[in-house]
DNA sequence: CGGGATCCGGTGCGATACTG
DNA sequence: CAGTATCGCACCGGATCCCG
């Protein structure tokens, strides 16, 4: 796609928004990724992904997962029984996020050593002075 | 994409260490993605960065510079002249992080109206409700 | 010009306790 | 089970001043 070098990712556009960082505060957050991956994979209820997911809060949990909801990616179905039961899934849209999301994991895994090694020399040479 | 099912991205591997997660801190943080872009383009110098993103600091600019340069994404080469002069500029690495990066800005390109769509259709309930 | 050091306010986020 | 409400701190990030 040579429009690549035509268009400019990541400018603000007539209005003064930047697309991408929507889309950024929404993935780069913590833990909003590993919840749209988990979904991906199934339909999950909010002590599975609790347990799911190491580390996360349920305070965390709940308003990662009220703004997916929000912003279309998530649907949020609660069943009114007894003991209550909310079923989170991943909507249409959010599925279309899910691929170039895993770019970006296969990136990530493919130079994860290269930024480790990175990372490393740097400290050295700060160390050495 | 039958892949999904197989591969299982952003789980944290041996080490305890999840590969998205080192990425996603970085490319997860405000300004990170607008300078990796913008050196996409071509080589800057410090204020020419400062003045093509609207809105950063001098500190944050420094700040994220520096991580960028520590994991390898930019170079750092001060020229020994007076006034002094030091240009950023994206590595080989870094060159290869912005494919994965505009697929993402493409997803949110195409999918901006409906994030925004769906969070007026919430708004707009919770206000009802 | 290209930063470093410091102060400081906002808020992200965990821990805890309570509710339907 | 699936949340809500409150407190408290840590840290992000902006503003300001200083330096080589």
């Amino acid at each position: 796609m040579s429009a690549t070098n035509t268009r400019v990712p990541f400018t603000p556009d007539a209005d003064g928004d930047c697309p991408v960082r929507e889309v950024l505060d929404r993935v780069g957050d913590k833990w909003s990724v590993s919840i749209v991956v988990l979904l991906g994979r199934r339909t999950h209820r909010f002590t599975e992904l609790h347990r799911a997911i190491d580390g996360i809060s349920q305070r965390m949990l709940t308003l990662t997962l009220r703004a997916l909801v929000r912003d279309g990616l998530v649907s949020r179905t609660a069943h009114a029984s007894v003991p209550p039961r909310v079923d989170y899934e991943l909507t249409d849209l959010g599925r279309t996020l899910l691929v170039p999301l895993i770019a970006l994991d296969e990136w990530a895994s493919t130079h994860r050593d290269d930024i480790r090694a990175a990372r490393q020399r740097h400290d050295q040479d700060a160390a050495a002075g």
